[in-house]
DNA sequence: TAATGCCCCACATATTTTTGTGGGCAGGTC
DNA sequence: GACCTGCCCACAAAAATATGTGGGGCATTA
């Protein structure tokens, strides 16, 4: 039995949910609130459960500032987001303070409970819409106007690396004066004026 | 229908999985073949794939390497890699190519299936374990051994932002001397010996 | 009290980076 | 041929960075 909690104001959507949870063969349902201050609250008396299923527009502290807190109460626990929202800044969010699952509340239950079987085995749980925001951040951006050329990709690898412009110059087999000549060209083409706004805008850019 | 192409250098695999397609209402088999060569070959002739399975382990032309063929071939086709590798490396490189599925080679019929519908729909879809490790690319590294002070926080956010030492000095109203001692002690504690080594730790890391 | 850590500042010097000028070569295009 | 692009190199000088030394103040802790 998987032991799940559900922190979700909406109280049609929790009766709902809630009973389906109960009903499941497979799932036990060890707590639920309307808050999350209601369920850090309740927390010390339940059992401690698997996962999470977690609101995110809630009245008080929201969703995703929850999740440090959930982690910190449960830290073996799971935690799904289940929102409405899709915006890319909020999977971000959601993912980088602890959660694996992000399921939109469009979800039929037989695919929340697949989510819930899905996070407590360890693997992630997405709306498949919600997923192809995710990998969307692994897409380059585009390129820049004026694209670089060999030799100049290869200088900016080396200022990544942390290379002086000698040692960029000991690696590339060139003179200090070549790698300033390259140098130069790569700062009016990317439109900067240092090598570190050279190495952001490589991270940031993928270039 | 959705019109299906199927790269796999497995004969029985291949079999299989073209039976499964071909004898399934909603999906329609328009290519198969058991390299990406022998597929590219074909592509003149073939009716237009909306999805394409791709295998990355093949003879002559990876997968991998096929997929920015693939999109100049038929830039409308969604591609679903179907692979044994769950390597966070080959699933990265997959998506930066342009890919919007990963499935393991253990998936069933219907959950491929599955998986096609979704990516024609605009969606992704991926293996659980495989959308675990991609959401963890957003989990935050560990903190260096050495945390930074709030000041030395202050002036790394300068450099990441591309400001000379007088300018960081002025922003943070002091003068550039204290800037340099601040510096001094980021280097020590993140073991680098340089701005844009600091630049690129902090874009990498998420200090 | 002393020790430690954080923040601030000055001065000095060596090294590195930035920017400008000048020169050359090779390959491709008109 | 002339022109363009990319690559290579040198020299010069100003600016920025890196590193060392010395000094001070404040808060916290033992």
């Amino acid at each position: 039995m998987v032991k799940v909690a559900y922190v979700e104001d909406d109280p049609y959507l929790r009766d709902f949910i809630t009973e389906c949870i109960q009903h499941d063969k497979e799932l036990e349902l060890v707590g639920s609130a309307g808050s999350v201050e209601e369920f850090l609250e309740q927390a010390p008396i339940l059992k401690k459960p698997d996962v999470i299923l977690q609101d995110i527009s809630l009245p008080g502290m929201t969703g995703l500032e929850a999740i440090s807190h959930l982690k910190n109460m449960f830290p073996a626990a799971e935690i799904i987001m289940f929102t409405i929202h899709d915006d890319s800044e909020r999977i971000f969010k959601a993912f980088c303070a602890g959660a694996n699952g992000y399921l939109l509340k469009n979800t039929s239950f037989p695919k929340i409970k697949e989510g819930i079987l899905q996070v407590y085995r360890g693997e992630a749980a997405m709306t498949p819409s919600i997923a192809r925001k995710v990998i969307a951040y692994f897409k380059p951006e585009k390129k820049p106007k004026e694209e670089l050329t060999p030799r100049e990709l290869q200088i900016v690898q080396g200022m990544v690396d942390g290379l002086s412009y000698k040692m960029i110059a000991d690696k590339l087999m060139m003179s200090v004066n070549t790698v300033c000549y390259h140098v130069k060209n790569i700062y009016t083409k990317l439109q900067v004026n240092s090598k570190s706004e050279v190495v952001a805008k490589s991270l940031k850019g993928s270039l």
